[in-house]
DNA sequence: ACCTCCATATTGGATAACCAATATCGTATA
DNA sequence: TATACGATATTGGTTATCCAATATGGAGGT
């Protein structure tokens, strides 16, 4: 059947990684160790590597020698715009904070 | 084929819903016009009602006479627990908006 | 040159997450 | 009480998102 919304929150790897990148070039481990500091679990490789694929795919990151993702001029425009809309749809994180005691 | 993860950041709406009940009662409309304000686009009925019946199948919610929903003792603690894990993952929202000048 | 080891990459699903279409309920107004 | 209309609810998909399994590549040691 269907059982919709089961609050896993996934959605958020391509965006998380954007972000990351955008404020230091990073390797695929990189980010992956990266994301695992923060979501407490690590991406696998199969979760990861598609997704760095799929973003160079549409022109957002760039690839160096050293296999060090960086955005492209269109991955900024992205993330830029990602941004504005991730932070008017959680304009309230002071409260969240407040909210669990952090 | 694939083609994995457009950055169309799905997930949030089992946890905005949570959040946005958390602060007062609420009913599926209520919370479908909120959600207009913040996403810019109006979730539909067959969106918000299932996420609603699933949250509330799983003694997340509860529902009063007026069809406001609004959160049990363990909706409460999912969503404290939701939002350690949220607030951990995006712990950088600070320099997320002075990237995007706002 | 060969082996080892880890990072990188690809493929094929599995399931989460959502939405369009449709049906039902409730309230108001005549 | 009958009709209208919006809110609520359900169903059956469709697509996004992720992961396990597997393959490939490259650097370091012997």
């Amino acid at each position: 059947m269907n059982m919709a919304a089961p609050c896993d929150m996934k959605g958020f790897l391509s965006f998380l990684i954007l972000w990351l990148v955008s404020r230091s070039p990073m390797t695929g481990s990189d980010i992956a160790l990266e994301i695992e500091k923060r979501k407490g679990n690590k991406p696998s490789p199969g979760t990861i590597y598609p997704a760095l694929k799929c973003l160079k795919d549409k022109g957002m990151l760039s690839v160096d020698k050293e296999k060090r993702y960086s955005l492209t001029k269109k991955g900024k425009e992205e993330l830029s715009s990602e941004l504005r809309f991730f932070l008017k749809t959680f304009c309230d994180f002071e409260e969240m904070k407040h909210c669990c005691g952090k």
